[in-house]
DNA sequence: CCGCCGGGGTAATACGTATAACTCGACCCG
DNA sequence: CGGGTCGAGTTATACGTATTACCCCGGCGG
């Protein structure tokens, strides 16, 4: 009543164990023939076989499972990134464990445990950095998504056109006639949102207003903070840059409380095109970033790094989606 | 270079293997002094030692690790549902990885394949029902999520007091004085709508005016179908019960589009409690599923069923939370 | 002085697979 | 007719761990 093993399937066959694994490994041109090969196989699936991961693993050394290391799966952003790496690492027989703590509540004791199947490599999004160095697998090939690319020991980056993106966001404004800008910063120390600021610093710093007013990552946050930020009428912005979809939701609703209307007296971005952007009225005008690809892109870096490969790939172009949350400046 | 082995900590500290084994198994009681013990786990973290897993699997038997089946991990839904599950698994030394296709893209090729640790047991979420079908590891413990109890090979199952939700919902709606309602349904064919639909019918159709549309589970889907329903200002209802969150979104857009006031001239209600659910204005009134706490239900049946203990639990309670999108019947 | 016991360890083995090395006919060519 | 080659398999082994059965030695009761 046990699961049948490869030498079942041998004795069922009438054949040696060595012999099952060749044809089941297709590794049996010119070494078995084509119709002990068919017996074989049609052994193996009137028995049910399926071959033991655990003895595979060992032998090859191997184990074809990836590590993807990220702060929150509830995020949307990052499920997404899961989900293409997912993809990716099935069209090549490799699979994908998460992180343990996918609630960003910290490292369990041992936190290889928690991955308990045996890991080839490691994919991390700079925001779990910190989680990054409490693992400390430092004899893995590592790649890290959407971090500073000068720095860490990865042996790969896959990064976005994050100030190309952050610039057609404010050229976008600027030809509506903008000029009094607030940035509504997400309130995290990471590369990716550093990256945010000087781009938006640099664009519109030197010629217009800018200023910045951080927030930690949720509407409700933003909202507060925007609720206060607006509510002198004198040198009110006229658009708000936000780092996130998530802190634009929350202007938006800051900005209704106020009275004020999006987007006639105030146009508000996003950055994300999470599906928050389309579910909120006004629709948000946002910097849509592939987070699908970002995890694709990861993992063929990663099974790249471990052939050996070189690797190299430009940054992963974004694009501004514009919808209602953004109009010409008020007069 | 490469990673140490136990034999290697064993030559080491001057010990065999089957010491390091006995030691870093903690199952040295009375077999080993304290101070080789000590010794060995010192020489053991010096050269940084990791037990080979697929080794340790292969000799135990068991891999640890479970296999969440869920449609799909961007449903902010479900992600809970794996972080509750990831979680517990994590407390008991277990892993979990997930179903391969996380876009609902169908099974690869082999299924088991992608989930490339051998697995222990099996978690299924009820939407996930036909992707389990193609699975097909009969011979694998199975615990069923928010599915029908009474049918299915589930060893466990694991649910939420639906009907209970709903009819909080509904006298929530009556209270205020609704009588012409609208349940806009998933278009879904799982049962917990089903249950969903067969609630609403028994509390609100016999008394009540009960009309029902159907909508696939977006945003812009739900909406679409209510600017229809919605359309002919006679026999318009006062109050829309949803099926989810989404659809409700999508119901308080079609609401403003066609000019009409959320709560003031038309109520809707939510199901689940989404970041979503907060996001929106107004803020939705909604039926708050602890899914979190189904993960870990989840976690906790099918370790019991791994381990022969019995399992029972009672429906896992919901509450309504009540927010903005609810008020008086209009007059 | 001998047998016994228990503390402190060790040798040996099995888990299921993949693969390198080997065997054994049959056939072909010189 | 003998040596070489090729097709079709088989035998043997290693991967790294957990655990069972054994071993050795000092002390102790008889």
């Amino acid at each position: 009543m046990t699961r049948p093993t490869s030498r079942d399937v041998a004795t069922a066959a009438g054949v040696s164990q060595a012999t099952v694994s060749l044809v089941l490994g297709d590794k049996w041109r010119g070494r078995v023939s084509e119709r002990t090969a068919a017996h074989v196989r049609e052994t193996a699936t009137t028995l049910g076989y399926r071959p033991n991961l655990a003895a595979r693993n060992l032998r090859l050394g191997s184990t074809r499972t990836a590590l993807l290391v990220v702060p929150a799966l509830t995020n949307e952003f990052f499920a997404r990134v899961y989900t293409g790496a997912a993809r990716v690492a099935a069209a090549h027989g490799f699979g994908v464990v998460l992180y343990p703590s996918p609630d960003g509540t910290g490292p369990a004791r041992d936190p290889f445990a928690s991955a308990r199947a045996a890991i080839d490599g490691v994919i991390a999004s700079s925001m779990a950095a910190a989680a990054l160095d409490a693992i400390g697998g430092d004899d893995l090939p590592l790649v890290m998504l959407d971090s500073d690319p000068t720095a860490g020991r990865a042996a790969a980056h896959v990064n976005l056109a994050m100030t190309d993106g952050v610039r057609q966001a404010a050229e976008h404004l600027l030809g509506h006639g903008h000029r009094r800008f607030l940035h509504l910063a997400a309130d995290v120390d990471t590369w990716t949102f550093h990256i945010r600021a000087h781009a938006l610093a640099t664009l519109l710093g030197p010629t217009t207003e800018l200023r910045t007013v951080r927030a930690a990552l949720s509407v409700d946050a933003a909202r507060t903070a925007m609720e206060t930020a607006l509510a002198n009428p004198t040198e009110r912005p006229t658009a708000i840059l936000c780092d996130d979809d998530v802190l634009a939701a929350g202007a938006c609703k800051a900005a209704r409380r106020l009275g004020l209307r999006v987007p006639e007296d105030l146009s508000v971005t996003g950055i994300d095109d999470l599906g928050l952007a389309t579910a909120v009225e006004p629709e948000l005008t946002t910097v849509r970033l592939p987070a699908e690809q970002v995890g694709e892109h990861g993992m063929n870096a990663l099974l790249a790094v471990l052939e050996g490969r070189p690797w190299t790939a430009p940054d992963i172009p974004v694009h501004l989606v514009v919808r209602d949350s953004t109009g010409p400046a008020p007069a």
